[in-house]
DNA sequence: TCTTAAACGAGACGGTACGTCTGGTCTTATC
DNA sequence: GATAAGACCAGACGTACCGTCTCGTTTAAGA
């Protein structure tokens, strides 16, 4: 996010730091009652109590501005506290994400940036350093608490294991998207378990 | 689709269905050329060689042309030939999703739609049964041949059974789209085959 | 009128009469309620309860249509009975022409009429021929009364006396049009004195 | 015409006045070329090089631009230098009336807007008091010339005084846009030789 | 009475203008 | 030099009419 802020002026009047807070909290609330196509950033900057100049100054368009606002959301994911197996940690994370998705600002702003993101690759990069592979971290973890209780074995081949991180988070982030954005269905702790148990046992084994 | 004819009209010059062809293949090139936010009605109608009125004379707007623009892309989507074994047919498929997500029109108005419809009941339902449900039979058919094959158990609740053809179906097309839409990375034979083993065998078996 | 009825076709189903006065009432109705600028020729059909390719079959557009509308008003126009004075005669037809000028539809359809026709050469022609100069036989039918009781001199140059005819016209229907229109003030009783006094016995006697 | 500018604001940046009048300009250019009923915003705004927003921004619509517009032309009349005589000033004001109404901006703009008058009584007031009370004056300093040259006796009741001073600007504005107009012949000098005439000797003794 | 050809209603069609809205830039005066 | 205010250009929005067209149906005159 300091990103746009290239250099420290030594000059003029400061940027307002309150300025920057309440356009992205401004930002979030038109998300929420507007969703994406009706959100503008006129709107934003009267609801910031901010002109529009300020908004521009700061971000180069609506895009930007909308992943440095949700982006502050996807910080606040963390692993749960390790209970105990890997079914549970799964659990968590799964619950966890699924209760961001159900906030309204999140679901539309991110669907309307990655389809953006597919004829922008500024803007994809944007999205993947902002909010995406922050969020790899949380499978890291999980895989490294599962190999230290010994319900996971060690790989031996650094990029094997990145590659199957990769894939293990498509296909979490991925169903859980599909399930709450696409599907329209609850994720509840029901579907949860299920797709834990599907997960870890395989289509093969865990449909008794 | 035909649910934007209400009625079949006995009287007046009857619609143009050179015009509804025309309309949605410039549909499609548009969303190919400009993307999302770049894609005007307008636009439509002058590649189309069509005036805007005909394009409001058939579509609310924007997000209904689109979905029956690229629902005719989903409806080519077909299960592979029978290739003998449950792992031969998912990567079938999963392949042949992924070819059609390359396609550009389809990845920037699928989640443009799914952005759409987080604040939009009636666009979600439209995509749904237009798009989404649509696929679900890829599940259930083979589903039916593995179990045939003896390759899966034949459940016994009904109502299982569904749940856990929804919960196969969010997992697949979730983690294609996931991969392909948000990691940006290739849907390629390797990962296809990771994925699979993955899916049949589960985390804990699934890792040599 | 007939003018639009170009050859009497010898097959095929006839117009209909009823139609066309249909037509035409109904145009005056829309113009009395809409005014000129959101007058339709749509309306004009849905009000006859007629295609509007049956309007387009009889006229032109908007300004061949109200020009037969409108004349069929200004055919109702006739010089009062002999009132014995010159100035009786110029007081009744005064206050006829105002009375039509009130009618709303004369109102609004006249001076747009005007308005189009200094760009259109032949609907210039159209006014005058289905309008205008058929007034004027109001203003040769008093001076011949005048001539007869002796009050006006009898001309011997039939030019000169064509000239003097125009201009009387032009005075008469400029004031009275000017007075009701422009000015937006009642063509009543006293006015109508004044001005035929004025009329009559010009500037330096008029004013006692 | 200030009225358009209600307040003077003391805040943001204020209103270019270049663009005020390049859009008058544009305004009775098109009026030229196009006459009324082709008269477009759109078409004003690219000649005046200037974005529709700004002329919405200044007027309400067509007819509120066209009164501006038609303002300033009808603002150049002035009474001609005292000739002298009452016939000669009112000979000098009818030709110089019937210049102004041979330019084909004021042609088309006055009649249309005295039509569309007929259903805006807004309209009306704002064309009274932009266009034609000010040309008023002229009648009432050719009275006061005359008065002072012992031609026309001064009246001693003021408001019988304005009434007849109305009369003779009805009669001879009325008498002159109907020649131009209506009859669409030339007010020559002939022409309006014979107009004074009558006007100041009256029909009963002006016919020789 | 049976053609037959134009008139008729309905409404879709390609265009064009409307007046509004948004995006992103710029120009003021103020802080 | 940042800020609030708001004017500015550019261009898309969805609507309304225009005048034309294409249907299927109706209607009178001539065969």
């Amino acid at each position: 996010m300091q990103s746009r802020t290239p250099a420290p002026r030594a000059t003029g009047r400061p940027r307002s730091a309150a300025a920057d807070a309440a356009i992205l909290a401004a930002t979030r609330q038109a998300l929420v009652e507007l969703g994406w196509s009706k959100f503008t950033m006129g709107d934003v900057a009267t609801r910031a109590g901010v002109a529009k100049t300020t908004l521009y100054r700061r971000w180069a368009g609506k895009n930007d501005l909308v992943v440095d606002a949700v982006a502050e959301l996807f910080d606040e994911l963390r692993l749960p506290p390790d209970r105990g197996t890997l079914a549970a940690d799964i659990e968590g994370v799964v619950l966890r994400f699924a209760a961001l998705l159900e906030r309204p600002e999140a679901r539309t702003a991110l669907m309307a940036l990655i389809a953006e993101s597919t004829t922008d690759e500024a803007l994809r990069a944007r999205i993947r350093s902002s909010i995406v592979d922050r969020q790899k971290r949380l499978v890291l973890e999980g895989r490294a608490r599962a190999q230290q209780r010994g319900e996971l074995p060690t790989e031996a081949d650094p990029e094997a294991a990145a590659r199957t991180a990769d894939l293990i988070f498509d296909v979490i982030a991925g169903a859980v998207v599909h399930r709450a954005l696409v599907s329209a269905e609850p994720v509840d702790p029901e579907w949860t378990r299920s797709f834990t148990t599907l997960l870890l046992n395989g289509l093969t084994t865990s449909t008794p």
